[in-house]
DNA sequence: GTCTATAACTCGATAGAC
DNA sequence: GTCTATCGAGTTATAGAC
């Protein structure tokens, strides 16, 4: 709830009654509310790999392709909840990083982390990339374009500023690709 | 105060306070704390131009460099306040999008506003930008970035992924022009 | 049109029985 | 470890004097 809707506007009085438990319950584990959110942080950067990243690894193998099949999995969240949930971080990331210290810390763990796969990606690639392309900056235009594009598609509750942005990414990855194809035959004289 | 800390986080007491008024008077102008929130809305739809666009096309001529200086003015924004605040539209739009229908359209609204001086500007570069890429989407690519920068820099307290999204975002649109001189040299043998 | 006072309610959090 | 009952503060919004 705090990821879909937010944290001031997530009441504990909700949290219990969709849990089907009481306050005491509650406050046995988590000494705040705060506190709980934080423990959902945790939880979400543990859930990134095993439930986002992993499914669409084991189907995809190119690393280039990788990445899109990881935004192509945002698409999905945004189909299945009629362009209402993007990404859940994302939410948090501007309504709390000024309230609370601990809060936006953990929220840049997730972004680092999420990031973290997708420069991976990005380096597995090798030359396929212009090696003057910094991998790590490309992996934050990826993260970027996710994050803006999802707040789009909310605002709009439409997944066309999602589709449009994901697909000039790709045409610019494209010619990423083939200005990296076009220097190597500089080098590398073809036949 | 909506736009920089959030609608849910922000008090009436507050901007009592801060204003200098008594709850008389607020509620006697606007019915609810709602209707507050789509007043500020509407105020700002009126001001990106006179404030925010017109001092940028007043030194910038060329189209391409004015849509980089609008994005130079938003990270402006994020160096007086210390990556504090962005784009204030960014954050309510993920806050209430599904909270209140008629914010969600002004939100809208706001975006549609900056995206359609972006595409003005997109469409005056003319031939400069290949023909087969859309400038509506291209419009939407440059928010897109702008948000998710934005998002990011908020987190992080740094410029860095700012900077990182939009020099990539320069780098794509420079290509996009070498790929329009290319083909245009084409169909127009040079000399 | 602005003031003070307060209604009506929800909030996060606690106490203490079981 | 979970329950019920409730505290105290804070919330949005209203009433009525001036």
């Amino acid at each position: 709830m705090f990821l879909v809707k937010g944290y001031e506007a997530t009441g504990i009085a909700e949290i219990l009654r969709e849990a089907g438990v009481n306050s005491g319950s509650l406050y046995y584990f988590f000494k705040t509310k705060e506190d709980l959110l934080l423990a959902v942080l945790d939880w979400y950067t543990a859930h990134l790999r095993p439930e986002v990243i992993d499914p669409v690894f084991a189907r995809v193998n190119d690393p280039i392709e990788r990445v899109f099949g990881v935004l192509e999995s945002y698409r999905t969240m945004l189909t299945m909840t009629d362009c209402r949930m993007g990404c859940p971080i994302g939410n948090l990331a501007i309504e709390m990083s000024e309230q609370s210290e601990s809060v936006r810390r953990k929220i840049l763990l997730n972004f680092e982390n999420w990031r973290h796969v997708v420069r991976q990606c990005l380096v597995d690639a090798g030359g396929r990339l212009p090696k003057d392309i910094d991998r790590d900056d490309l992996s934050t235009l990826v993260l970027t374009v996710m994050e803006g594009a999802v707040m789009q598609a909310r605002a709009h509750r439409s997944l066309k500023p999602y589709d449009a942005s994901v697909a000039l990414l790709r045409d610019y990855v494209l010619r990423l690709e083939a200005a990296a194809r076009a220097s190597y035959s500089n080098v590398t004289p073809s036949n």
